[in-house]
DNA sequence: AAGTGGTCTAGACCACTGA
DNA sequence: CAGTGGTCTAGACCACTTG
């Protein structure tokens, strides 16, 4: 698989070669890379050119750059394995909380309750409502699990206007419950999707990642027993934060099982 | 949520203005960008302040960037959606042949038949199967649909030498049907897991996208009825082409339901 | 204070695309 | 061919982290 084309970029060719010191374990896992101005003495290279190397490698989630402190092999990838049944539809990320490690500011905070204007996000979750944008309410929050802020939520209702303790920036509480308590109706799944994106400019910052880290999108709409779709939910979650899996027979086989990778 | 802390990076705030330019149609989906010199010379910054500004645009899946051409404003995404129920266990990427429009080079092909070594994906592997990696085959693969590079696949399985054909470099199939021929089972779904993660530099370039970009990862293991793990496979793929929808009613509500974004 | 990564400017040359 | 984005060097200053 042709790797090395004669017009290859001097930075990727370094990245390649980190790369290689890293899997060679020259540089193992949690190692401090040499930093910017000894890579460049080292491979006769200007400073920006090695940080364009790193920088592809830190997209690519190989190394952590610490600002001030220096550019780090992160370890293989620990994530948070959820598991989920579909057919008893125990499936939300509020069930995370209970599988993650320690955490005192913990939870799903408010950010804002934004007026539903005609934009992209909006006139979607007015389509998959059957609705208009005009009568639709919507709550964006954060969920917060280790001290880090892990998925960024929104969620469209057909009803309006909220009770003011959900719409106060700061609430902390399950905004799913919380909303189906508000339209006093129980509530069930009738689709989720999954898809991968990059960060924008906001979910970026409401996340504290670089904009483009690639986030797994979490999206569906919740309806009434009887049918009635009442909610639209759109999750943009840290993709290195979360695995969503979905067992398919009743008891685990020989195999260990899907387990942190 | 504070968006202009003073100490706000240049590129930051001018990638900020072009986001609103593109929100307000002063750039409508399609239009072409003003070239790099001159947002250079409009803003009064260097062309490589512009560059970092528009990366991050195109980071974010806003803006394409066409080398030799200029830079174009995205439409909003149409994705193909797939439809699948975890209940039926129709639920393979295999079935989206039928959901995409023309295609001439549609198909899953070969590209190689790596040796299983000690590379974390193999002890992942491995361990997923409950055998060392000594006693496993791998193939690799790719999916195109449309003429581009879909999705990469990338096989496990306990036993071998695999047949010559499914080794051999542009052998065209389909991979998990072939691979449980050759096994002489019927298989069955174990469990899978969604994710998100950035190209690595093979995924980047089998797929022919920039490292980093956003890949849906899939990955699971398929066993025989009797529940012995047979297939480990791990598929990336590219998050703009491919998203996956689990239905949990039988018949769609009031919704128009999950359709294209 | 010393060292790290982050930003910005200046200017050069190259590779690709389309007319 | 002219115009576009892609790469690279040079050097400066800044913000952040740790001792």
């Amino acid at each position: 698989m042709a790797t090395n084309t004669p017009n290859t970029p001097l930075y990727r060719r370094l990245a390649r070669q980190l790369q290689e010191r890293i899997d060679a374990g020259t540089y193992p896992a949690g190692a401090r890379l040499p930093s910017e101005p000894e890579l460049s003495a080292e491979f006769g290279v200007h400073r920006l050119t090695v940080r364009q190397a790193v920088a592809e490698l830190e997209r690519a989630a190989v190394v952590e750059i610490r600002r001030g402190v220096g550019t780090f092999v992160r370890p293989p990838a620990v994530r948070v394995s959820i598991a989920v049944d579909p057919r008893s539809q125990r499936f939300d990320l509020g069930s995370v909380h209970a599988a993650l490690p320690d955490g005192t500011e913990d939870g799903e905070f408010v950010v804002a309750a934004p007026p539903v204007t005609g934009s992209a996000e909006d006139e979607e979750a007015a389509r998959q409502l059957g609705r208009t944008p005009g009568e639709l309410s919507r709550v964006d929050s954060v969920i917060r699990l280790g001290g880090r802020a892990r998925a960024a939520c929104s969620y469209w209702v057909p009803f309006g206007p909220l009770p003011a303790e959900l719409t106060r920036p700061g609430h902390a509480g399950n905004l799913v419950l919380d909303l189906a308590r508000a339209a006093g109706v129980e509530l069930e799944y009738d689709w989720r999707a999954f898809g991968a994106i990059g960060a924008d400019l906001a979910d970026a910052e409401l996340l504290g990642v670089p904009v483009g880290t690639p986030l797994l999108v979490r999206e569906g709409v919740s309806c009434t027993p009887d049918g009635a779709p009442l909610l639209y939910v759109r999750r943009r979650i840290d993709g290195s934060s979360a695995r969503f899996v979905l067992h398919f027979r009743e008891h685990p086989p020989q195999g260990s099982g899907p387990s942190g990778s």
